[in-house]
DNA sequence: GCCGGTTGAATTGTATACAATTTTTTATAA
DNA sequence: TTATAAAAAATTGTATACAATTCAACCGGC
């Protein structure tokens, strides 16, 4: 299946070899195969590739706009290890966005895009039942994909760039800081969303949404966690 | 003055040395130096700041990815010419966010921030009756910087770095598409959003945000113009 | 044993060199 | 003159080389 990020309008079909490096870890940073803090040197990121280090290093800087990965100057990339201050900034901006995004998506929608996000729920759904680390991924992916199928349907590429930057991120956070191992809680709230949408309770789909959202940020433990890598750690 | 879009939280204070091309440019760009289409060959840029072709190149990576530059593959940088609909697209996503933006600041809001938007609204007036292209530049670059302002009492660094985007974008779509040469024409209305969120009617704030947002809108002219560099162009 | 400083290896920052592609110029023919 | 093709120049894509900085191991002193 697709991936939801296809782009709209058309752009240079070849890739240059940093964005298909930059295309391949990000991936693996979304998918957390990757680890949050998992430091990632040039020379390392190049010999993976067979590229010299300029690729490379151009792969990571793409990431760092894209917040994924932090460079520090000096001292090289790392995989973003957001704070839980970040994390909760991320999940301001989606229950910000995301409403406004499938007021506008609802405007636009199609019997055809209905469709095509009934298949993704479905898909999400048949991954869930499985088991093993790759339908765990891929289930990880089909869930933001809904997110962003909405803003693909909203037409607007800039808010569709926006929000695959805040899902990767989100991802991110959930990594970091889920508690519960079935990110997927509220798979059925995706559900739920679509049929607000189709029956056209533009208002309730919202706050479906916004709930949605919630939801998932509730799973999160966002307590500071002092890095205490001191003798407090094992004082009883 | 201080620009608005000063980080909150600390950064690495030493800016690499394509960071300050690339503000340089962003710079320039924004203040319409730098006309929507110019080429911007890496050659030419290092030359200009000195310093080697890599660090143009990465400048100019780095503004692609704030949408300022379009990077043609084997052609090279060009500032960013957006098409009408890119246009539109980025005036939807003003609307889309910046109403929440601003409640998300009305929320926080001190008094010292509305002495500081106060006396953002001033300079704006004072520049507005001066004559001369610096202050004409000084204008445009305090007009957006209202909106900045906003998003960075909203407290929120990630939705601030994307109203940077989009007010720089929206910078370039006035150079091209705008009529009316005050492009101030809206600046009575930031002192009334100010007014109205000193005096807690949000949603009246709202709703002169978004009027704010389509007045600006109003002034451009996004009518299709084909490039018709053809016979077209001289037939009767 | 613990601390501060010193040296060497590893890594990043930047410049330069070469390959590949595009653009411009020039030459030639219709 | 116009159009087409070939050659030259200029520009970008990528790799490599060198400089600067950081990191880690080592070592003598307390």
């Amino acid at each position: 299946m697709k991936s939801a990020a296809t782009a709209q309008q058309a752009e240079e079909p070849a890739e240059t070899g940093a964005q298909q490096i930059r295309d391949a870890i990000r991936t693996a940073i979304v998918e957390r195969r990757l680890s949050p803090g998992t430091k990632l040197s040039e020379s390392d990121v190049g010999n993976l590739f067979n590229v010299s280090r300029t690729l490379a290093r151009a792969a990571l800087q793409a990431l760092s706009y894209e917040g994924l990965v932090n460079v520090e100057k000096n001292r090289g990339a790392f995989v973003a290890y957001p704070s839980p201050e970040e994390a909760r900034q991320i999940f301001s901006a989606r229950r910000l966005v995301e409403p406004g995004l499938l007021r506008e998506a609802a405007a636009r929608i199609t019997p055809d895009d209905i469709k095509d996000l009934r298949e993704l729920l479905l898909e999400e759904g048949r991954l869930m039942s499985e088991r093993g680390q790759t339908a765990r991924r891929a289930e990880i992916k089909a869930s933001g994909d809904f997110h962003l199928m909405l803003a693909v349907i909203s037409g607007n590429a800039i808010m569709q760039r926006f929000m695959e930057e805040l899902v990767a991120r989100s991802s991110l956070v959930i990594a970091l800081y889920g508690q519960s191992t079935a990110s997927s809680c509220g798979h059925s709230e995706h559900g739920e969303i679509i049929s607000a949408i189709e029956s056209n309770e533009l208002d309730r789909a919202c706050q479906l949404m916004l709930h949605h959202i919630a939801h998932i940020e509730a799973d999160l433990d966002l307590r500071e966690r002092k890095s205490l890598g001191l003798k407090e750690a094992f004082e009883l």
